[in-house]
DNA sequence: CGTAAATAACTACGTCCGTAAACATTGGTA
DNA sequence: TACCAATGTTTACGGACGTAGTTATTTACG
């Protein structure tokens, strides 16, 4: 609600290193995603387009910046997470979930971790 | 694999009403998508954009087109779907799925459905 | 048959995105 | 102190996107 920041999936990939590690400063985030084909020059201009975006804020120390998460993690993966949901499922849950789970590989512990939630779900 | 057209959002939208009433003409998406703040030139563009990607198909009938996919929706499903799961829940399925069970609404029948599906996914 | 309405094709335009190079500044090191 | 390396700032550029107006074509109706 109050955040709204649009994210764009490359700058998914930056937010995630900082909301995981902030504060961090740009060589870390750099080298967190040097399994990415970008150049340095690359990731300095997300990092500066999320700072203009209000999605990131920083400290200067010396002559770097040391950046922290300006928006909420979790309701920035809502706002998204509903976007996905209603442009590629036409808004059913059901279906999306039931896509990933087919798809994709689940550890026996997150299949139980499910099933537990599911048994919340129900009893409310 | 073989198809790989990306998508946009808004297409996503035409596309869904394609692959759920194809084979279907322009002024039938128009009104599918009336619900939408778009103009019928907006969405003649998407159908044109799509065809142009290699989306949609058509057939000319007298002066109008008939549209059908020309691309298979599963797969074009399963591309967003994992571009979606790597940049926004860095490839971990597990808080995916938890993140839709807890903030969606889910009828008793999806939840049966997915413990199914679960019980499947384990026993092999 | 002429003309209006429908439909498709073409053009437009500002913004965002991925991708970076070029430039400026600052701080550490020889 | 002079200069190189690191870091941030500015500029760039082509393509995609959302959004739609304009133009050309075709068909149906009066």
């Amino acid at each position: 609600m109050t955040d709204q920041v649009d994210i764009s999936p490359a700058e998914w990939l930056v937010m995630n290193i900082v909301w995981d590690r902030q504060p961090i400063n740009a060589s870390e985030v750099i080298k967190a995603l040097s399994n990415q084909a970008w150049t340095s020059a690359t990731i300095r201009t997300f990092l500066h387009r999320l700072v203009k975006k209000g999605a990131l804020e920083f400290e200067q120390e010396g002559n770097r910046y040391i950046y922290s998460a300006a928006i909420k993690r979790r309701s920035s993966v809502k706002n998204a997470s509903k976007s996905f949901l209603n442009s590629v499922f036409d808004g059913q849950t059901g279906p999306l979930i039931t896509h990933f789970v087919k798809s994709e590989k689940l550890s026996a512990e997150d299949i139980q971790n499910l099933r537990d939630l599911l048994d919340q779900k129900e009893s409310r």
